[in-house]
DNA sequence: CGTAGAATTGATTATTATCAATCATCGTGG
DNA sequence: CCACGATGATTGATAATAATCAATTCTACG
């Protein structure tokens, strides 16, 4: 297929936000073309599901702005969000016939997604890019683990001061090399107090209450639901332990 | 380097019980003998430690024999167990500079370990083997996905519940399909009551009051500390939910 | 056999979940 | 622009679950 034909949509690669950081960064201009004609741009508002648990895996995505969420739930219904998406990162599950988690958008975002087949093929013919998606994999699976560790050994406080860190860190521009400079820095949560109850295994209840308790105690300053600066950052890093 | 140098140790790999299903399965005669040339075979006590967190990521490894844990700690001295490494599965951090996690033998076992850096270089000049190790990795994450849904979502029986059906599993000899028939099956856990605790972030005692309920309801019989028997598995998976 | 480490059991406490009510916040329409 | 309603968040009271502390009791091994 011709990719320089000029009545086919133009590249979006090129002018791509993420073009350096996903795990296309490494392909050259005509292995580019050839994976910016199987893929399409795609925009999904806050709230809206991608990919549902135990369905047929059909589609596979590169997330280029927003933050969705990837989860599960128990027997009971109750909700566990497994992960959560940021820009460059890679969402779907290729080479398996299911999906063994649903995706969806906390804010809108922008995605650019491929048919997992289509997605496959290419990646098999393009060693480059499956070593990207192993490093990034990889580096999901050590992100993933040390999330464990949360869920697993620690108390509601330390859950809540972690991962206000670990969100302040996903939340910097990829540009700038994110140094937490003891100054305050504001963040605007991708999350209603629900869904970080749903990351961090709480109730809601008991997430709020860490919430007033910080601010309380001058960690933090809470200006909206989902606006909240971090005033401490050694005082919050301590609580973590 | 010539493999068929007789001078040479043996191909062990021809012989390995796990060649068909670890990530060398598809490499061929030629690369499999170089891939023996830079590994070799090693065995660990129980209780030894073969990776330490924050260490220079030195070695990665399969297991052909035995069980081990990848396992890290929170700063008050809790261990929590990040994964069980069963014969096939892959140990260590490619690409990476340190360890995220420590490993230690939970039984006596066999490895096959690789200097990372020989490793990185070979599956770079490999991508049949990157590409099962993609396999491999995305097939973890998908399971240590899993496991949070039970750190963060369930209660202690559903937990040890769960934890006895999927060692069951992963027990049961690669050969044979693991279909359990209803009818009774005797395990022997690799793990002591504190392992089992650090598995499911629970503490020994609530563990071990679990496992005297689950003996008192008849759903498992235990004969020795490690010797437990599933008596009613459609009981068991009940109490997974 | 005796002993040390592991496991169990019991009593109590701490933490978090649950249930219930009130209070903010944000979007909408008058 | 403001009042209103709906949804989300907070707060309080109580209950449930698991942690902690403290003895025993196994059991594996020399």
């Amino acid at each position: 297929m011709d990719t320089q034909d000029s009545s086919r949509p133009v590249n979006f690669c090129q002018a791509c936000a993420v073009r350096n950081r996903a795990i296309c960064a490494d392909l050259d201009k005509d292995e580019i073309g050839l994976l910016n004609s199987i893929g399409r741009r795609r925009r999904i508002e806050a709230g809206e599901q991608l990919l549902w648990e135990g369905d047929d895996a059909v589609l596979v995505a590169n997330v280029i702005e927003g933050v969705l969420k990837l989860f599960s739930e128990t027997a009971g219904g109750k909700e566990q969000i497994l992960g959560l998406a940021y820009p460059s990162d890679f969402l779907g599950r290729p080479f398996k016939e299911t999906n063994s988690y649903g995706v969806e958008a906390l804010v809108p975002a922008e995605i650019c997604v491929f048919y997992r087949a289509d997605f496959d093929r290419f990646a098999r013919e393009h060693p480059k890019l499956e070593h990207r998606l192993l490093e990034r994999t990889l580096s999901e699976l050590d992100r993933t683990r040390r999330w464990m560790l949360l869920l697993g050994r620690m108390n509601a406080e330390q859950k809540l001061a972690s991962f206000l860190l670990e969100t302040a860190e996903r939340l910097a521009p990829a540009s700038c090399g994110f140094v937490p400079d003891g100054g305050s820095r504001r963040i605007e949560l991708p999350l209603s107090r629900q869904q970080i109850a749903d990351v961090l295994g709480l109730t809601i209840e008991t997430v709020s209450r860490q919430f007033t308790r910080m601010k309380k105690d001058g960690l933090i300053d809470i200006a909206g639901r989902r606006d909240v600066t971090i005033l401490d950052w050694d005082a919050l890093n301590a609580r973590t332990q």
